[in-house]
Parts: structure tokens; C-alpha cells; sequence
DNA sequence: TTTTGATATCGACATATTTCGATATTTGGT
DNA sequence: ACCAAATATCGAAATATGTCGATATCAAAA
């Protein structure tokens, strides 16, 4: 857990927006019509779409974010999913509070 | 308190660094010869020497640190003194904890 | 009032980040 | 085996950040 690489990471309006969007996939993305839930997150392909940006540049942003441990991928058949890892951002902001 | 702006500051070792050092002036730094206390926090030079870093890279860190409020800074003659802001960095580990 | 020490600002260059479009890879369906 | 959809990777251009040395400013002291 290196707070100043997550802090890199936290510091894009975008890849924060992403990790806001993942704590309520219901309320911000629609349903998947394949799984029915969301419970490995949301896929990319949603992600993508909401943020308006390149789908390169969001595949390159969820890929920072799990280098950092803050979201985990599940892929299952065409489409890869991604979900807040609770705890490792728990982690990241006891570790902030403690070190500021 | 914009976060997104203040993850930018922490996110570079030294800027840390120096929030850091001004949590304990007196195991950190020489004592101030003219005023005798760490009442106003630690004067920039001792912060530049200690840093290892130019001068002018300092100043400018310091800068930053005060443009989003982590520190305040005193000028008292030749000096300029500068403190953690306590108030402001809590407010920010607040309002991380919230929006994360 | 000239000098000296502390701090701030400026201009420059090297490196890093942002973001894209194009292309590659993976996987399910035909 | 081939095609299409989702995702990942690559290379490039624009912008931002890190960092310096030189210079300016400001305040004390001689």
C-alpha cells in the first residue's frame, strides 16, 4: 500500500469519477443483461460509455486502478467486470490518515 | 476543499515529506535561533536544507502546499515560518473518507 | 544606504501524464 | 473456421509536472 501511487491514481477527475460510479452500479449504470447482477461490478464496456472518453484511455485508466489494488477484474465470457475493493480502499485511507 | 487538487500536491514524496516533518518541528529540525519556538511551524530554509532539493523547487512546493491549504504561512522579518493547517487536513481526510 | 540572508519568481529543459486512434487479443456465436 | 463484440496494447501528440540556476524582492543589520 504506497499512499503516494494511490494518490497519483486518485488524483484524475475521471478515475475518481469511476470508483464513485462502482458503489452504486444500480443507481448509475443499466442492469446486465447477461449476469443480472452486479455483483463482480460493472463491465468496462458500461464504464467506457458513461465517461465519454476513449474506450482505450478508460481500459488504461481501470488498468492504473487495479495496479493499485483499488478495484478487482472479473472476466467471465466477452466482458471483463470490475468492482471496488473495499478493502484495500479501507486500507488506503487508514494509511493516509495515518501518514498526513 | 477540492480533493482531486489536494491528492495532486500528496502525490510527490517530498511535498509529503515536508507535511511530515512539520508534525514534529522539534525532533525534525534545529531549534529557531531568533524566535525560540515552533509556534508559527518551521522556517523555509530549514525546510529547503533539509530536503535536499534547490531552493527555488522548495519555495515552490511550499507554495503549493499553501495554495490548497495545508499549510499557512507567517512572514516574521526575514523568515517565513510554515504549519500544517490541522483544520484543513482534517477537513480533506473528511472529505476523502466520504467521497471515496 | 549598502550589504547580506531568506524567500519568491522566471525561464528553461527533461520527464511524466493525458488522451487519442489504430491495431491486437480474447471469446462467444454462426 | 470465421466474424463480431469486449477488452488490451501500442505509438504518438499535446499538455503538465519536476527541477534547476539565475534573478528579483524584501527585511534586517552594518
Amino acid at each position: 500500500m504506497n499512499v503516494i501511487e494511490v494518490n497519483k491514481v486518485l488524483s484524475n477527475k475521471t478515475r475518481m469519477d469511476i470508483l464513485k460510479w462502482l458503489k452504486n452500479p444500480e443507481k448509475e449504470f443499466p442492469p446486465h443483461k447477461e449476469l443480472g447482477h452486479f455483483d463482480f461490478g460493472v463491465c468496462g464496456q458500461f464504464i467506457y460509455e458513461k465517461s465519454g472518453l476513449s474506450q482505450s484511455t478508460i481500459s488504461n485508466y481501470l488498468s492504473q486502478l487495479q495496479n493499485v489494488g483499488l478495484i478487482t477484474p472479473t472476466r467471465i465470457g466477452k466482458w471483463t467486470y470490475f468492482k471496488r475493493n473495499e478493502e484495500q480502499i479501507a486500507a488506503f485511507l487508514k494509511e493516509i490518515h495515518k501518514e498526513l
